[in-house]
DNA sequence: TCAAAAGTGTTCTAGCTACACCCATGG
DNA sequence: CCATGGGTGTAGCTAGAACACTTTTGA
């Protein structure tokens, strides 16, 4: 039994408040009817980075995708009847602002309420999750969350949502501006019909990933450095 | 041209106070005469952690390999010229008190001034060692790298060799033990020949992964609660 | 009694939480 | 002028860094 390669993304974005992952309804056995991950086989020319970006280009417009990032490789011997089949996952991160254009066999689903998924595919999903909640505190990843530009209370409903736990916006705000991760735009963001005091802008310093919780002990003596390495 | 599947694994230990890692020397083109991670085909009935652990069987014992885990995908399309492969790289961690059998073509090499490597297998090497170094700051990593039971001047060494800066024993030991990743044993070593106070005997609470630098930010709100999740 | 090594006590500080309070807007 | 949502000031706490000091041994 020769052993094939694919490569499957956990496409994940907040909408309406809640996690969800984009999933493809199966048409045909295995698992047909229950939902799966985008990807596929691995092409000759390409790494499998390369292959999951180019296989999420038929699902969603890849310009929204503001994150990938690889979790692991799933290889039990039997995760796909019939052949062997083994897996390198992906985690990729949509703007909550993005709402691409999607097949009509695709949609998504809320990430703690999942359908009946295809294969080993649910384990992926949960995975994704883990690292999402676990970068979300220590690095600027809630770029790839966020829009462009956003007041701090949206902002705080987006990591709310991420991390399943409420969030203070005044620490929100201050925890990130403090890592030099925030920045104000000087704009203010219009009050809803109830009123209250206008939202200052912000946006992401930076939209690439970057570690910003130093406080990974053990670290060098010294004086304090900057944090790039 | 068929896609096949190899796992590799870049086995750590601090030896003589420096981090080592474990290669054989490559009898057969191509890149002959390199130096080389142990690994080879994944197995039709094993999965990829299974098949590293029987092919590190023949290197090392594999007793003495206290943890094990994935580091990532290699897969760009000419690593290995002539052929199609997909490579998983692991990381493996061997106490310092431990010295397998090797075979003969086998040795360790220090990860920071490697002999000329086949293929990729300097980059898996850089990424095992970082690994390791970024684990060990926030994990009970650490008993994986020393003995079952150890003086704190010796578990400084330890650190210092795998993180290539200096430790302070007095901060180590209070940081580790505030934790509740160490627990003195209640014995003392003798000292050594030129004297001093005998020191006492630790060991590492737990000997299983665990994440002990919950300060990751953004956590959930309300009384501190245990780390355990 | 001195040097060496180990261990403890104490102070300093960064960085995060919590909560009270002040600000700007719509009705 | 008051309810609503946004933002700031500030006190307190935790945990790690630094360093002085004490303890226990061999020579």
């Amino acid at each position: 039994m020769p052993t094939g390669h694919e490569v499957l993304a956990a496409v994940l974005q907040v909408r309406a408040d809640v996690l969800q992952v984009l999933l493809w309804q199966r048409g045909k056995d295995p698992d047909r009817g229950r939902w799966a991950l985008p990807g596929g086989a691995l092409g000759a020319t390409e790494d499998v980075e390369e292959s999951v970006r180019r296989q999420l280009a038929e699902k969603v417009d890849v310009q929204e995708v503001a994150h990938v990032e690889q979790l692991g490789v799933f290889s039990a011997p039997a995760r796909v009847p019939g052949v062997r089949l083994v897996a390198t996952a992906f985690l990729g991160l949509v703007p909550s602002d993005a709402d691409p254009e999607i097949p009509a066999d695709t949609a998504w689903h809320p990430v703690d309420r999942l359908p009946e998924t295809a294969f080993d595919h649910a384990e992926i999903v949960r995975d994704a999750r883990d690292r999402l909640r676990a970068k979300l505190s220590y690095t600027n990843l809630g770029f790839a969350l966020a829009p462009r530009e956003f007041t701090v209370s949206a902002l705080r409903e987006l990591y709310a949502a991420a991390l399943g736990h409420p969030v203070s916006a005044t620490n929100l705000q201050r925890v990130l501006t403090r890592r030099g991760v925030l920045e104000a735009t000087g704009e203010t963001a219009p009050p809803g019909p109830a009123g209250g005091r206008p939202a200052a802008v912000f946006r992401f310093t930076e939209r690439a990933l970057r570690v910003t919780d130093a406080s990974a002990v053990l670290r060098p003596p010294g004086p304090r450095e900057s944090t790039g390495e």
